[in-house]
DNA sequence: CGAATAGTGTCTTTAAGACACTATTGA
DNA sequence: TCAATAGTGTCTTAAAGACACTATTCG
């Protein structure tokens, strides 16, 4: 049977906490078109590749993650698929794009392909003219991890290890762009079976009391959500 | 640039109530490989069609819907894009996957190249094996479409144009399968501004008093949800 | 009339948000 | 000591659920 033959992309969007800022991983295309413009980074799916694994390659390419057991501390999603006829000048593309959320990763990011890659502060980003249709891929995966936080613990995937609940809350406050009682905050998290469970361990980083530890508790969901 | 060549399609999880439960849309397949089976209706992606278009046209052929100002009335949206490299064993093939909900539409259904189609009840399509993968995505939709009642308004377009409170509740008790306390439901819509806007006139279809009629309002978002 | 469904009111419980207050650190 | 942050308690308000009660129809 014929078939009209297509390009399959992935493309990433990957979130990250550094700096106090929101951040998105982007790279700077080496060629046309855009070429030496911005981009969320991507590539072609293999020919005997399922979608996931694309992505999670594409991560491990760009990020360096996923070489051992970090992967196990990334989330990865699919966000949606972008198919406009016109959205690649060069041919029939229909990209499946992907949503990651990360812990503030090992400095490095080795592109192979891609001329360099850097974490780019979300604001920044929204402004700026993406290559293709990736600004709007970027504010989709956006929303949608922002929808996320709501009524799943995976604002934790954004955290080290070990950290305390005003690190939690703190993600919250960037990726919603909102400011959150901490007290408030620090109560409906403790009253959330399965969120955070305590090591017994302190810090003392700063100035103030010291606060104590926490993991990833088992946990997916929310219940109830804490709304923004 | 090379790059490996995909098939990209189209399949659909369309829903909409009919004799009192859920349905879902589905064709026999008139080919192989599983000829003489069930499957979600679906087709090619034309080389220069956008993929939403793609859905809406292949919706139009099964349904009739979207020959005039109907398309208005069915709700469609991207649901998931399925790659298993093993999913369809003729050829590669990426399908994206949409979600539309429909009112009980005009009886006739004229497939084209599907032998048949027919709305099969989705506690039978769950337990039928369906062609390709197309179980598991009719499973993501029914679980999209059951998270979606929660926090939109688009349970109303199961109905027809004008429907009284116990209509919209039905159609959230067949989706979620769950009995709702009706006076509780009438008091959560009416308070929820712009779900439904009365229209003046009155039902006398059966025993009991008579409903007041309703048509579909303005807002698109639930604010307070309307939870499972 | 009684059965059935529509629609309203009221009470209890749960959770969100505001915010007073205590605890423990570093400068 | 004070400034800063961690953590607890309490009050008010909003919303969910249980359910009594009234309203209006058909048989």
């Amino acid at each position: 049977m014929a078939f009209p033959p297509f390009a399959v992309t992935v493309d990433l969007v990957v979130f990250t906490i550094r700096d106090d800022q929101l951040c998105v991983l982007t790279i700077e295309r080496g060629e046309a078109p855009f070429a030496g413009g911005q981009a969320l980074p991507g590539g072609f799916v293999l020919p005997d590749e399922d979608l996931a694994d694309a992505a999670a390659r594409e991560l491990a390419e760009e990020t360096g993650v996923g070489k051992d057991a970090e992967l196990e501390r990334v989330h990865l999603e699919q966000l949606g698929t972008y198919g406009d006829p016109t959205r690649d000048p060069r041919m029939r593309t229909v990209s499946v794009a992907y949503l990651a959320f990360a812990a503030q990763l090992s400095e490095p990011i080795a592109g192979t392909d891609a001329a360099a890659a850097q974490w780019m502060p979300v604001a920044s980003a929204l402004t700026t003219s993406l290559a293709f249709d990736h600004g709007q891929i970027l504010a989709d995966g956006l929303e949608r991890a922002r929808a996320k936080l709501e009524y799943t613990t995976l604002a934790a995937t954004f955290c080290r290890d070990e950290f305390t609940i005003a690190d939690l809350r703190h993600v919250y406050e960037l990726v919603w762009d909102v400011t959150i009682d901490p007290r408030n905050f620090h109560r409906k998290v403790l009253a959330s079976e399965g969120f955070v469970e305590p090591t017994g361990e302190q810090t003392s980083q700063g100035r103030g009391r010291p606060a104590q530890l926490f993991t990833r508790g088992d946990a997916t969901q929310l219940h109830p959500p804490i709304r923004r």
